[in-house]
DNA sequence: CCGGCCATTGATACCGAGTATCATTAACGG
DNA sequence: CCGTTAATGATACTCGGTATCAATGGCCGG
């Protein structure tokens, strides 16, 4: 596991340097903070594993990684914005299937949601350009351990 | 057209009172603001145009109005939330057309997307309670009147 | 019509998520 | 090793929104 997260974030600077970023320590901690994560997670909660680090660097940072295809910003179902890395499989333009109770999320990409939208759109003379997805439910084991009333 | 927006302003107060809310001066100046709207706005806009009027009666407004189905927020592109009146018509669940060009939004009603991700998702034993969609693009004035190289 | 209860107000302060500025530092290419 | 230039981090600011709390005023019952 550790060496995973090494390795993964390695991967992440590298991706950085090839986009023309330096190579540094603060980067390098907060590269490494994400890297460690395996839920999406929202700024302030990486800055507060990173004491020492200055704000900006931390939002820095992470907009790089946004920029760059790495990470990806989920909105979860009560508004608050999130950050998710992206699995290296699904670089592209992708939606998440959220659980709203244990926090995974699972990677949708068996949908047709552009091609339905554009005929629907057509029909009405819009010229869709993008769009901008976020479903909300139950993982499979969420679903089967529901909540047991104490 | 006056008469139009007091008519409106008059029905959201009215619907506010419905979910037993009370009839106060401030509450009216904001909800004759928000009826003067023809476009979906931020918190902040609608603010500026109601000096003398308390930041969080604003807010609080705007919550009551959401709450009541008589608003909807909406996600613009750059990630700006702004709020749009709800046409009587579609208080229920329902997507945006946001034009990025000018701003007008045209409600999107005929799409199953429910539908679709539901099959997706029971192949993957994830329950759906719910999804957020906004749809950017062009509505057909703008593709139209394409902005001309000065 | 009046009095009181209690929702509402608005000032203030706080939070989270960013961005702007800018002097200082440090990466890295020659 | 040195200079250019990107990056840092402190500070302050913005925007959207909430918590607190004393003061106000809507509204209902008598």
């Amino acid at each position: 596991m550790r060496n995973r997260n090494y390795a993964l974030a390695d991967q992440l600077l590298e991706t950085l340097e090839e986009q023309g970023h330096r190579d540094t320590e603060p980067r390098r901690k907060v590269v490494a903070a994400i890297a460690r994560k395996n839920r999406h997670f929202t700024a302030e909660e990486l800055r507060g594993e990173l004491p020492g680090i200055g704000r900006a660097t931390v939002y820095r940072s992470l907009k790089l990684l946004v920029q760059a295809g790495a990470l990806c910003r989920v909105m979860l179902a009560d508004g608050a914005l999130h950050y998710q890395l992206n699995d290296s499989a699904h670089q592209g333009h992708h939606h998440h299937l959220l659980c709203v109770h244990c926090g995974e999320s699972e990677d949708l990409q068996g949908c047709d949601i552009e091609g339905q939208l554009h005929s629907v759109a057509a029909a009405r003379q819009f010229q869709i350009t993008g769009h901008w997805l976020e479903v909300y439910g139950q993982c499979y084991d969420c679903a089967e351990r529901p909540v047991v009333p104490a």
